[in-house]
DNA sequence: CATGAATGAGAATTCATTCAT
DNA sequence: TATGAATGAATTCTCATTCAT
């Protein structure tokens, strides 16, 4: 127990030490050797864990690609009105990504990469299923614009990544105020007119 | 004259090529040797005109961003309706990323990457500037919301950039009829209701 | 304890094979990989043990400074005459040299050189450190003539490596009459008249 | 003419650009570009004089030997005594160093080094003949001790080179009075007891 | 003879990965 | 499993030299 319990924080130290690094420096400036330093391990370690530098990044991805489906769905209720289930979603992902700038960055900056292998990629195309869902539903019952759903969740995610990155590159503070004006937009731009 | 104008295309067939392999490959799988080899030059020819691997691709960013910046005003009517000057802008912006989907891609992923050094970044804010005074008046003639124009740029843009993505993953074919359909939807997000 | 002599052996394995190749070609005709190559290391290696080629001269000149300084001391016999105490101290050194003529020639022709780190020469002044306090307390005793040590010390030095340069180029054969010979002449340059 | 002396002037500043920078910056540090740069003309005029940098090394070798050379004899008087004679040379040397700080230096690097040809470094010795001849005739004519000609040149010389370099290390400095003791010290070295 | 962009072989160094301990 | 020294192929970059202008 105690023996697979420091493994385990091993490997997270090493996936934790990774997207650090990869986020403040790059993938090529980032040698495994810096990753092992970081996280506490010798070099040879990560190996016994990992197969490659490669597969660290694909892992990282996934498990960033997780825990974000898994924050969108918080305090998920069914029964809302479709605007403030939006406005959920919206602010489940946002306050998420808030939380974690470095997983975050890594997403925006891993997801359209080559870096990623394409299966990834798809694999977790479910993660914001829910939402999607929810936009299908909304404009198969007229409340949201009868526009393709892909579109649709590229709009909202969109208007999100916008909001997160404004916050963290302190171009813009986002008060509560402003995160409401921004669901609003983001509303306006999918509800039926 | 001659011999100026020879330099400047070997200049540019290096961008060339290291944006091309960088699209393709990503950073850290294209050895400079490959990119001599595309741009058809001698691998130390590189180095008279370029510091260092990363400063190519700082070039190469700020080349983009100028070249976005000279597109967005492509048929610029300052008396049209602010829609129309809005549509305007939006397809701008979007033919020019479809027409150089290298560019376009590459922007995605180093815009906020740690391979572009910050005064690069802030250097080129202002290639939007136009669509940015743009917003700013709209909001003080009172058609567009009372919204910081950071988060409107950040609105406008984030909606044109997800619709080129959809067209280019080939997830969804962005006929004239879905590209309306989007302007309306991002004009739905920042216009006063 | 196997595994730290094993690395120790590398190390000298390195430092032995730069200074061969270095005295035989010089330092910019000697690249890594021969070093390694005559080292019997992979030239990764080298790198675990050094900072740089730059790093490996450095160690290199404080080592055989280290060694001559320890050769120097060889059957010194406090109690004896003065004269038979010089004659000991330019003997080590001479034979020290001509047993090492590479370290020999590297010494003079680093010792003076831009590749030295300044705080690598000076920290090793030192290294001849006895000869020059039986120097001081010549003078002091009135056996030697009052001139600044630092002085006599030089004169001493020059005297023993022409002798060795003489000898290891081949103009001149040291016999022991001939060593007899420049220690009279050398004493006489620094006894009372 | 005025052609002749300019074109005479960039292999001067050629010349004399490559010797402060080796002295400066040593010989793997100091690219011909640097030198074209410091010399103030282009890359490829430096090989319409010069067929190589080794060639280079070569000239500037040959060219401070035959300073050397000529300062040797300055003042020279055949008909003083030894003694008076013998200091002419010395303080003839010692006063040509001082004053072409970077020759001296580019002499004790190179004077043993594998970069300079062989060739070179014997067609030079003749270069001290004058104190070679002084040297043997005072042995044969009962002045000086009757020891190998080669041997009391490289004494002297050792003398010389070793004052020099206390003073341009800022080591010692070699007022008029040290070099009196120090020429005093030399002379004894080689005299008659 | 002067220029300086271009060359490309070769240099130092890095770094993902392995493996003996 | 953990270690970290060792590996060596691959990489970035340098630089002596050439040659078209």
């Amino acid at each position: 127990m105690k023996e697979a319990e420091k493994q385990f924080e091993k490997r997270e130290a090493i996936l934790c030490a990774m997207l650090e690094l990869i986020t403040e420096r790059g993938f090529h400036a980032t040698p495994m050797s810096l990753v092992a330093e970081r996280a506490g391990v010798a070099a040879g370690t990560i190996y016994h864990h990992f197969d490659s530098k490669e597969a660290i990044i694909n892992e990282i991805y996934a498990q960033l690609r997780a825990e974000m489906g898994a924050a969108l769905l918080r305090d998920h209720d069914p029964n809302a009105e479709h605007r403030e289930r939006f406005a959920r979603f919206w602010n489940n992902l946002f306050g998420h990504f808030i939380a974690q700038p470095a997983g975050f960055l890594f997403l925006e900056q891993y997801a359209n990469s080559p870096y990623i292998e394409k299966h990834t990629r798809e694999e977790h195309r479910r993660d914001l299923q829910p939402l999607l869902d929810f936009l299908e539903e909304g404009t198969w019952s007229g409340v949201l614009r009868n526009v393709e759903s892909g579109l649709l969740l590229g709009l909202v995610y969109g208007s999100v990544a916008c909001c997160v990155k404004l916050q963290l590159s302190g171009e813009l503070q986002m008060s509560a105020g402003r995160v409401q004006q921004a669901i609003q937009a983001s509303w306006d731009s999918i509800r039926m007119d």
